[in-house]
RNA sequence: GGCCCUAUGGUCAAGAGGCCUAAGACACCGCCCUUUCACGGCGGUAACACGAGUUCGAAUCUCGUUAGGGUCACCA
């Protein structure tokens, strides 16, 4: 076979030569044990909670070995992409704190070892496929649509294995003469990979969260360049990992029925095979089955659900950790304030099985992060996702930025902060009945105080209250008049001999919430009087008086 | 269906042959604290898929079964 005449034929262009794209891009120079990642999504306008796990590890892999992370972008599909979605994926990079070392950002591309876009490097890929042509390695199969259509159904009737592999590989050793032909009448072409594969021969690979996978060898000549010379995943992969210098390659486990075509492909290429780490699957429960979190039927498989619900980005993340290392969350119990950067990070300890998410404990480690973070910080986080999303507590936030730090400051940063708030969204009820036109009042009262007693106390309290009183004399006012009026003076006295009193101090309280707060859960009502006023609170009581007639 | 991956409470998981009478977290339930709530404290319910084998000894190793997941494209 005359490959030197054949590769002539399917590359007529100009090429650099695999020798020369070696120097172009030479191995790195980088620390013993310094990893290179990347993370190397498709531009399809979705950005998927799996994307981000995996870029964490990424992230987290390269970084904290003094490596480096890359941003690719595996453009070579035309008919999934999207415009605007490597915007999105930029996006998402810098609100999740992703800072890569090269690759696409949102200013561009930079980097010794790019293109970083996929369609870019198209001649980069058609040197080595012609590489392999020349060695007899590689192939053109002109085959249609049609045909493998054909072929798949009739390797179906024979209960055979589908794909283009033995008999079935009909343009395998198509004359050169032939071949010669069809290109000159201007046939399309795809290149094909000529597998020497046995499938009863089994190859292995240590992978680095799964351990050993053992796997049959690949029979099948897979596509390495489409017809429209770009090149599918598996070719791309190879050569861009081997070219950028990958040192680990962390994907989704989905990965796993074709690494035996990609270990082939580094032989072939004569390529040293980076490390895999093969991560499992993010789940979701369906009616009574698990399964993978798809994009098209799970709302909270998009990044862009967190967004949009209001939560803070930090939250998804620390999520994600506690599904990604399973010692996260006794490391964050022992170092509650410690950044996320300075968690020792392990493959060894991330889950092999696939993870159910978990709405229950993301809202719990929402809470959480949110609990950490200061009254600004959770001002300004508010008010920008306010901005964007519920313009009527926009305006009240940026109406009077102080009166709002001062509401979201009540119960914040001591030992014990509340823990309301899971999202944002959840912000303008939590905060609602401090502003006038948020206000939605429901003067429920508790069953057992006597509704005369709570028109009395609505009457008399605005008369007692001053609002110079610190928060123990405040309380200390409510217990004595809590005496004047029959109740007991304290919970004490009251659980003593509860007969005796028709309320205790308790009660009177709870008839002032609900009146000044409108609902019977609040934050510290003292904090929350002294917030509003004396003016506001003296109107809502009242308010709730005149709704009681 | 072939191939591959996986299997500890409802969920996330610790566990590397004896430290297991199986940790911790979320959820749930009870009690305590408390001006309500949110916290916090204390306690509780609840698990090694099944069957063989190896071993003095198995959640842990091997094999099989079952179940779940993934994948079988000129998509990634």
């Amino acid at each position: 076979m005359d490959y030197q005449r054949l590769a002539a034929l399917m590359f007529p262009q100009e090429l650099k030569t695999p020798e020369e794209y070696e120097t172009i891009f030479p191995p790195r120079n980088l620390p013993e044990g310094a990893k290179i990642t990347r993370m190397a999504p498709s531009p399809t306008g979705f950005m998927h909670l799996g994307n981000l796990f995996g870029a964490i590890v990424d992230e987290r892999l390269a970084h904290q070995s003094g490596g480096k992370f890359i941003l690719r972008i595996e453009d070579t599909d035309l008919k999934r992409q999207v415009p605007g979605a490597v915007e999105l994926i930029t996006k998402v990079f810098g609100q999740y704190g992703l800072n890569i070392d090269e690759g696409v950002t949102s200013q561009g591309e930079f980097g010794e070892y790019g293109p970083y876009y996929q369609r870019q490097r198209a001649a980069i890929y058609q040197a080595y496929a012609k590489k392999l042509v020349l060695e007899g390695k590689a192939y053109p199969c002109f085959c249609t649509e049609e045909d493998l259509e054909q072929m798949r159904n009739l390797q179906e009737q024979r209960h055979e294995n589908p794909g283009y592999y033995g008999e079935y590989a009909v343009h395998r050793d198509m004359d050169v003469d032939q071949v010669a032909q069809l290109i000159a009448e201007g046939r399309p072409f795809v290149v094909r990979f000529r597998s020497q594969g046995d499938p009863d021969k089994t190859v292995s690979i240590d992978d680095q969260i799964k351990g050993k996978i053992v796997v049959p060898e690949n029979n099948q000549d897979f596509v390495l360049l489409k017809s429209d010379g770009i090149p599918t995943y598996h070719f791309a992969h190879v050569v861009d990992d081997h070219l950028m210098r990958t040192s680990v390659v962390v994907r989704g486990e989905e990965w796993l029925s074709t690494l035996s075509w990609h270990i082939q492909l580094f032989g072939a290429l004569g390529f040293k095979m980076p490390k895999f780490a093969h991560t499992s699957h993010m789940m979701k429960v369906d009616g009574d089955k698990k399964r993978k979190l798809s994009k098209r039927k799970d709302p909270e498989a998009s990044l862009d659900y967190y967004r949009t619900e209001g939560y803070p980005p930090e939250s998804v993340k620390e999520y994600l950790m506690t599904v990604i290392n399973s010692n996260f969350e006794d490391w964050r119990i022992a170092n509650p304030d410690a950044p996320l950067e300075t968690f020792p990070f392990s493959l060894k300890k991330m889950s092999v099985s696939g993870t159910l998410f978990d709405m229950d404990k993301f809202r719990d480690v929402s809470k959480n992060v949110i609990a950490r973070m200061s009254a600004e910080q959770v001002y300004q986080a508010v008010t920008d996702w306010a901005q964007e999303f519920d313009a009527e507590l926009y305006d009240a936030l940026t109406a009077d930025p102080e009166y709002a730090k001062a509401i979201l400051a009540i119960g914040r940063g001591g030992k014990k902060p509340r823990k309301d708030l899971a999202l944002w969204s959840e912000v303008k009820d939590y905060m609602s009945f401090f502003y006038p036109q948020l206000f939605k009042p429901n003067y429920t009262m508790p069953q057992h105080i006597a509704a005369e007693d709570v028109q009395r106390i609505l009457r008399d309290y605005g008369a007692i209250y001053n609002p110079a009183e610190d928060m123990q004399e405040w309380f200390g006012t409510i217990c004595k008049y809590s005496g004047e009026i029959g109740f007991a003076t304290s919970t004490k006295e009251y659980k003593a001999a509860p007969d005796q009193f028709r309320g205790n101090p308790g009660d009177t309280t709870m008839v002032l919430r609900v009146a000044v707060c409108g609902r019977q859960n609040s934050p510290d009502l003292y904090s929350c009087m002294q917030i509003m006023g004396s003016d506001m609170v003296k109107e809502r009581l009242q308010s709730c008086l005149n709704s009681m007639k």
